[in-house]
RNA sequence: CGGGGCGUGGCGCAGUGGUUUAGCGCGCAUGGUUCGGGACCAUGAGGUCGUGGGUUCAAAUCCCACCGCCCCGACCA
């Protein structure tokens, strides 16, 4: 392909919207375009990138005896009523109606449509397991889209169903995903980390998730330092010390306009661990909950959600002052029997605790959590920090942030339930199919390799998703010498297989150079009189910086092996 | 949804009530000199100053409303 007839336009200077380092150098170098908040085109260099990485997706699910088909991206809305979802995604769906007023989603997932072609078209248990894959388009209306391409509202997912007839199946098909992903990851170039996840809407089994650790990311990992204990931090678990302080008959004490742990602790001066926090959750048609967490902690919604339903939000200023008869950071447990009260494990026993006495501008201290509050149940409902003790080996925890880069949920039979996808077993009866889904985000990956591998030039991409192998930058090209030398070296290694950018454009050397830095093609080759004068050819390593010689007779060789070498590095 | 910021040729910006045709750098077009890490000269094209309303003799500039985009937070299969 030649640079100066394709749609490549680098900007010499940053977009004043790109803030993440993908996000930049996406931009720069021309791989996309941003149409919407949210919503981009991806041009001609970034779209070659993602092919090269829906290839190898493909090849690792047809791996796993995967079938590729493609369902619709529009769906009826009555599919999503059918299965609970439309409310549980709320805002986040995208709707639409046709011109008879008939209304329809754009597909955040597809498990319902999945669930919706099980349901017409497996019978029986002979005709599982099945693993449908896609790779397609989706839609979710982020509330607030970021980071170019990471969080956006419509991108590209390879989305996968598996269809089992009983939880061994699931389980080998879960674990056909793990593997298959793995491998994907690793073709692609990336560093990343398998770890425990929350199923969140998608249900409550097993799940895992693939992290790419970047600096800041979008989520955050609890990782042991010592074993190999890995998990996204709203689910983490983590052993934290005890704290108790001197029993003391409980008293109030006045903390007029004092109200978060920071306030508090600053003018009693008291650690925060001294400190227990309430907090109030709601739902709709349920009994609230209470819930306790010793001052430097923060809560776990997910743990908390787990606990008591995911239909439990935390509460409104309004619905505390009712309750309470408090503000917002005066509310505590004493006196509060008539609720339900779960405090984290941590404060089992704790003593000499402070909290909020339910009157506006007023704590009281010397708290014993077993002589002065009931407490229904003690559980783990904090997130991990820094420091706390591995569950399983008792290591170091770190929190690391991190990428999300594929998910993978053992949904079990929430949709194939709730839409009636059965099937006939051995002895003739229906069961529900077991189900699960797997998914990835195309353009997750290509910002990944950015945020991984670029450096302060610009792009660096793996050789495995690079939009080409090699871009041949021409000097001069108007000397009929280079001219000839240059067709000769097209011609050599494309008919080696090679894909290739040819930049003959008749400006000055540095920007063609610049240009080839900032797309990052991982095998760049200068043809220039001053070069072909010694009979040779450079060959420059877009991630070393290292420059190679080469004359016309050995450049494919060595363009070979090079690019084996870079695979190699990969792959291993 | 809360807080902050920004909308002026393709990109980055200046101009914040009164010099006739709204500037600058980059890019773009034409011609010429250059040519191994963002060269130079000359000429030229390109703008409803986000949108709508208002104030005024006069608005990119002041006021009001709306829209869009970015960042932090909330949220996030």
């Amino acid at each position: 392909m030649k640079f100066d007839k394709s749609l490549i336009a680098t900007l010499r200077e940053d977009p004043k919207e790109a803030e993440s380092k993908s996000h930049r150098i996406l931009l720069r170098g021309g791989f996309i375009r941003q149409v919407a908040s949210g919503i981009h085109t991806y041009l001609p260099l970034g779209w070659r990138i993602l092919l090269k990485i829906s290839n190898i997706i493909r090849e690792e699910m047809d791996g796993i005896g995967g079938q590729e088909l493609l369902m619709p991206a529009i769906s009826p809305k009555e599919l999503w009523e059918e299965s609970g979802r439309l409310q549980e995604i709320g805002d986040d769906m995208f709707q639409l109606k046709d011109r008879k007023d008939r209304e329809y989603c754009l597909c955040p997932t597809h498990e319902e449509i999945v669930a919706d072609t099980a349901r017409n078209m497996i019978r029986s248990y002979r005709d599982l397991p099945q693993i449908w894959y896609q790779i397609q388009t989706k839609f979710r209306d982020e509330p607030r889209p970021r980071s170019g391409v990471i969080r956006s509202r419509q991108f590209i997912m390879k989305d996968s169903y598996s269809l089992d007839c009983d939880e061994a199946g699931l389980d080998n098909s879960f674990n056909l995903h793990k593997r298959a992903y793995e491998k994907i990851f690793k073709r692609c170039g990336l560093d990343f980390v398998v770890v425990d996840a929350s199923g969140g809407l998608m249900g409550t089994g097993e799940s895992k998730e693939f992290m790419a650790t970047v600096a800041g990311g979008e989520d955050q990992l609890a990782i042991c330092r010592q074993c190999n204990y890995r998990a996204n931090l709203q689910i983490a678990d983590g052993k934290g010390e005890p704290a108790s302080f001197d029993d003391l008959p409980i008293e109030q004490i006045a903390t007029p306009e004092k109200r978060t742990v920071e306030e508090v602790t600053q003018f009693l001066r008291v650690s925060p661990q001294n400190l227990v926090k309430s907090i109030f959750f709601t739902a709709a048609g349920k009994d609230p909950v209470l819930l306790l967490i010793r001052g430097d902690y923060e809560i776990s919604e997910d743990k908390i959600q787990r606990l008591v339903g995911h239909d439990y939000q935390p509460a409104s200023a309004e619905q505390i002052r009712a309750t309470f008869g408090a503000q917002p950071g005066y509310i505590g447990p004493v006196g509060m029997e008539r609720l339900t009260i779960y405090a984290d494990d941590l404060l089992r026993g704790a003593r000499g605790m402070i909290t909020g006495a339910n009157r506006d501008g007023y704590h009281v201290r010397g708290l014993n959590l077993d002589r002065d509050v009931k407490i229904d149940k003690y559980v783990n409902i904090r997130k991990v920090k820094s420091g706390d003790r591995c569950p399983k080996c008792d290591g170091e925890m770190l929190i690391e942030s991190a990428l999300e880069l594929g998910h993978i949920f053992k949904l079990g039979t929430k949709y194939s339930i709730s839409l009636g996808a059965n099937f006939l077993d051995e002895k003739g009866n229906s069961k529900p199919i077991i189900m699960g889904s797997y998914g990835i985000g195309l353009e997750r990956i290509m910002a990944c390799a950015c945020e991984q591998k670029s450096d302060d030039r610009g792009a660096v991409w793996p050789i495995s998703i690079a939009p080409f192998d090699i871009h041949l930058t021409i000097l001069n090209p108007h000397e009929d010498i280079v001219s000839s030398t240059s067709k000769e070296a097209i011609e050599l290694l494309t008919k080696a297989e090679f894909s290739v950018i040819i930049d003959d454009r008749d400006i000055s050397a540095g920007i063609k150079f610049n240009d080839a830095d900032l797309i990052g093609i991982p095998i760049r080759i200068t043809v220039g009189p001053k070069g072909i004068k010694n009979n040779q050819l450079d060959i420059c390593i877009r991630e070393t910086g290292e420059i190679i010689t080469a004359s016309k007779t050995e450049l494919v060789t060595k363009c070979i092996e090079i690019r084996d070498m870079l695979y190699r590095r990969i792959n291993g």
